[in-house]
DNA sequence: ACAACACCTGAAGAGCTATTCATATGTGCA
DNA sequence: TGCACATATGAATAGCTCTTCAGGTGTTGT
């Protein structure tokens, strides 16, 4: 690879790019999404509100050990956020943004077979 | 687990949810992106709107083995699309959709920190 | 206080993934 | 035709990840 057909432009792109500490945060977000159960959970959340670690199970059809590990990941990103009622623990989706996300990306998924 | 707070909830809710092999494509979407080079080559093909691979390797910073490694799956994927022009072959965001997902996850992460 | 319950956590192993090295393919130019 | 270049591919390995198992914490009800 000799040639650098057209280095202004990339130049430019490498300098605007988001940072490689900025990618990897977003590599980070993506990659918690990026696990069939954690995505179940995800859109399970999204479709219910709000729902208790053995409900959760119980709808993705996951042990109850496996869930609790895969929302922590979820957790500690600030993904899902929890809220403790009696002996349950509540978990619900962090923020819009997130919401949206998995809106778009079945969008995606619809129109692009 | 014995309890079941809200069965019915939790049944229509496993019912209406994505289906598991939709979830497993799902998760596929967002695991490619799950990737700190590939993250970067998206954000770079963004920013850039088409760059060939040897721009792409030099924008990223990384060998042009491991871009076209990338670059493989993300095409596969559908997710980037490619269009040759003499020995160089250049690549491309394939949809809307990725756009608009890659703009709306730098969002999240500029709200939330 | 004790038992049952909902959930969490740590360790361990099987399976997957990303990078690298070596090599192959296809294109342009002389 | 032959050489240089841009990219692709296959194999191999180091590193990571998900699940499971075993046990731990905090809460409710009796």
């Amino acid at each position: 690879m000799v040639q650098e057909p057209d280095a202004d432009r990339v130049a430019a792109t490498r300098d605007r790019l988001v940072t490689p500490e900025e990618a990897t945060r977003l590599a980070e977000l993506f990659r918690l999404l990026g696990d069939p159960t954690r995505a179940r959970l995800m859109y399970a959340l999204l479709e219910a509100g709000e729902l208790c670690v053995c409900d959760l199970a119980d709808a993705v059809e996951v042990t109850d050990t496996a869930v609790s590990h895969a929302l922590r990941l979820l957790r500690t990103a600030g993904i899902v956020a929890s809220r403790r009622a009696g002996r349950m623990i509540y978990y619900r989706l962090a923020d819009a943004h997130v919401r949206m996300l998995l809106d778009l990306s079945r969008e995606h998924l619809k129109e692009t077979g």
